[in-house]
DNA sequence: ATGGCTTCTCGTAGAAGA
């Protein structure tokens, strides 16, 4: 089984690219979309289901938005945080093959001075204290997403110059911390992986070509799923084309 | 250097992303 995560920016532009994407990993069990930037209605459902997948999403015009493409069904589907009253359309979950996947695209806070800020941190407890619940009833759970925090300064391009901003505040690296302290692994570190692996990279100023990046995206894992997990990637190809995501997929691959 | 790119909108400039 592997599961994925990727945020698009806006899937009514990448949407060749994710067919094309999973084309190419016939293994990808499911795949998490964030900022697709489409209501309902404007979907492409069809497309999608057409390349034989399944799909379930939930998103709002111009902003956020999220989804799930799987090989195999998606059971029982939440929309949202159950917990967090939110017009901002951030998180779906979905039971596939046996395992509880929730998608999510946690909110960015734009600054530390910003009302976005304290918006950023409420989330974020909404979301530790649901997973929290969903653990108890799935022991086979994977929390996945952009997650608009670099956990450690080891998952930032530069740290000197990033302290004090937004995704790399103690206030965010603390509630990362407490969903791992719930009992989820952050799978890419339970491998050795190449120094400045990044998943963001700023279109501006030749962001991917300087590796100026960050490591945002994660996917993180129950422990009984951690210790069936073989790999753990970041998938730069999709980086490299004509007119990308600014984000690269990150890649888990778990044993039967 | 408070910018730099890319996306979106009851758009054609401004907000937001990270």
């Amino acid at each position: 089984m592997q599961i994925a995560t990727w945020n698009v920016n806006s899937l009514k532009v990448r949407l060749p690219q994710v067919l094309e994407w999973l084309a190419g990993r016939p293994e990808l069990t499911v795949l998490a979309l964030q900022e697709t930037k489409l209501e309902d209605h404007a979907f492409p459902k069809a497309e999608i289901e057409a390349a034989g997948f399944h799909v379930a999403y939930v998103g709002q015009k111009t902003y956020n938005g999220v989804a799930l493409i799987s090989r195999a069904p998606l059971l029982d589907v939440q929309y949202n945080l159950p917990n967090y009253e939110d017009p901002q359309k951030r998180v779906i979950a979905a039971t596939v093959d046996g395992v509880r996947v929730i998608g999510a695209y946690v909110v960015n806070g734009q600054a530390l001075d910003s009302e976005k800020y304290p918006y950023k941190l409420a989330w974020l407890d909404a979301l530790i204290a649901w997973v929290g619940e969903q653990l108890q009833q799935h022991g086979k759970l994977a929390l996945v997403g952009d997650f608009n925090i670099a956990p450690e300064d080891r998952d930032v391009h530069d740290p000197a110059k990033w302290a004090g901003d937004v995704l790399v505040s103690p206030p965010e690296r603390e509630r990362f911390q407490q969903l791992l302290d719930l009992g989820l692994v952050d799978s890419f570190r339970l491998f050795e992986q190449a120094e400045k692996s990044f998943t963001w990279w700023d279109y501006r100023m030749m962001g991917f070509r300087r590796n100026a990046g960050l490591r945002i995206d994660h996917v993180l894992l129950s422990r009984p799923l951690a210790e069936r997990c073989t790999a753990c990637e970041v998938d730069k190809e999709p980086r490299r084309v004509e007119r990308p995501s600014d984000h690269a997929p990150v890649i888990a691959t778990l044993a039967e």
